[in-house]
DNA sequence: AATGAATGAGTTTTCATTCAT
DNA sequence: AATGAATGAAAACTCATTCAT
């Protein structure tokens, strides 16, 4: 049960946290459960964090951290517009598998009623939204179409996290392995279910365009 | 504050539970709180609903009742398969903006570490999975290949979530109404996403067979 | 579990409280908990005894009215002591094999930190002391030597009932059932004890009286 | 009304629980009121003893421990039948004097219908029954007579309690002081009394068995 | 005579945090 | 740097009682 005392206190206690957090969500879990699962004294939370609070706010911002470099380290401008979503899927789905609980606490289990979480969440979906209207201005996608843009956004993320949600479920139903043959094919599945949604949403919008012209 | 006391007690638990549940998470909220917004003696939730946790029952079971009836009310043998997906995404559309907290408390906010609530979620999913694998049927993919019914089945629901979910932060940034206009493309949007997603998606995997033949 | 209708309401409170305080003791005991064993509505317990308070006043008086009734329906004067000492004995281990709980309750599982149940107890118990006075003097004990009456003067009820108390265990840990011809041979038991125990008292006594004297 | 700090916080919630629970009851006993007679923290309660259950617990483990050393520390093989009763008598006495509130409250106030506490009384009634046996056939009783063992059994420790718990009233009645004076006649008179009982009790037996062969 | 919904004060237990060591 | 005892507030839940019907 416990975490291996083999790491620093501080970092025992981020993991416990973020594994506790993703399966129960942030008020869910109490502070003595964290200290014993990271194998501290209680005392040490605020010590190193403060408060509780003090631990989800590390953990928010080190997992945005990661995950617009994952965006941003694409060369957008270079490289062909598939392969460059092809990258960013690719990317993204080894971030979040790597990562799997600190994204579902980043995304899902965020208590928004506390000001502080609420003004970092907000400040990193701004960034966000950027990332992805230049992508979508080289798909030939108006990036300034406010609901093409507040429809695609959030869509890789969410559907790539409802995989890993709902992962422990299907590996029971199907009884299938997800081990690293499944993410090969799973990384393919996705882009190419994107790539063709996101040109066939264009190329349909081409039309209705011609037909009011008409 | 206080809801309205038109309706009947029971129901205005219910329907304070629901928000304040969506917004906090299950653990984040206290019966008090509910019992404020309802407008209710704290003593009536467990006069009603046994305890806390009987709340969150009820509403899960709720919603997964209406949920698959958007599901199974569609005729999917009769109907053709394009005309199906599409019904399928407006009627789904139509239940999330309705009930958008229920959605988010029954697929988001839930304590799987309560295993009342674990029991209820598999057996709900399970119920789903069949539905979905009839769909992918009628589109030439096959309903077995549990790798592409594993990503194709959390997609629409999670997609459509994700945008209630960034709704506020959306309105917030782009300025825009979320009006029924709005939501009229939006529907429109999300089944073409879809419909070329996924026969891009069938027809790679016969190129890839023939690939392999050769 | 519920109690048959067949009675009065009010009689099937009594019945269902005299069980559960017996087990749990007064405190320990709901009143919802005994409108559900008596298959009657909460508000009936108010409606027919005020409060709660009010089914153990009614017990209490009750089963001390029969009680007494087993004392001094003995006539203590014609008869030889013996006979009276047996005529006792029978009669109480009857009243308390027929109102095992009734008596259980009136001993033990009495809050006496509730002046109007400590009244009614004081009362009762003054009452019982004179009965035992009175008999002490016909074995030549000296009705007036305090120690003696209060060692003898809870001996028998206490004896018995601890009894009743033990039965379930002994019935496990023994194997044998409490029947018809064991409850004969336990009054006769008890009975010659007391004989005994109570004339050899008596005879010690005088003898250390005799030694004084020397 | 509150306890001296002088002692521990654990020692003080037991003594001050053992009070109350012998005057209420355990159900009529708040832990607020514990820990207020303490003069501890509500929350030290939990902290000491998980739960409210784990204050009776304690004292019933550690009441009965002493209990059964009082039965086994005589010698039974090597001294007469008659100083071994009188020992015994002796010292329980002196145990139930100096723990009244933990006798009763391991005897009387126990809420059998949890069980935990349930098991634990079991358990020990069995180790008391083994040692009563044992007596018992050094007074030329018969050790399997689970008749006769069922009645002397639970014999001395009844008596006993019901002194101490008739203590007060009689003290008020009586205008006696129960001073150290008394509690040596009381020794004694309690010793004979169940010596001229159990020997005549046997004598009896002894007659009936030679009429029945004639 | 009888119901069951409703109340508010009560219960036990758990919380995040702090303090002396 | 680290402990674990201690705190007071808040958690969920249960209580006996009352009231309109």
């Amino acid at each position: 049960m416990k975490a291996k005392r083999s790491k620093e206190p501080r970092q025992r206690i981020l993991d416990a946290a973020v594994i506790l957090f993703a399966q129960k969500g942030y008020a869910g879990v109490g502070v003595r459960e964290i200290a014993k699962a990271a194998d501290v004294n209680i005392a040490m939370i605020s010590y190193y964090f403060e408060a509780k609070i003090g631990i989800l706010k590390v953990i928010l911002n080190e997992f945005h951290d990661q995950y617009y470099q994952v965006i941003n380290n694409i060369d957008i401008e270079s490289s062909p517009p598939e392969d460059c979503v092809r990258m960013i899927v690719h990317n993204m789905v080894d971030l979040i598998k790597e990562n799997t609980e600190r994204a579902m606490v980043s995304f899902n289990a965020l208590p928004l009623d506390i000001p502080e979480i609420a003004d970092i969440k907000a400040k990193r979906v701004s960034e966000l939204i950027k990332a992805i209207s230049g992508l979508a201005n080289r798909y030939g996608l108006d990036p300034n179409d406010a609901v093409l843009i507040s429809i695609i956004g959030p869509f890789l993320i969410s559907t790539i996290l409802a995989h890993f949600r709902f992962k422990p479920v299907q590996e029971h139903i199907f009884r299938i392995k997800f081990n690293d043959a499944f993410y090969e094919r799973y990384k393919e599945t996705i882009a190419t279910l994107f790539l063709y949604g996101i040109t066939g949403t264009a190329a349909q919008k081409q039309k209705q365009k011609k037909r009011k012209k008409q």
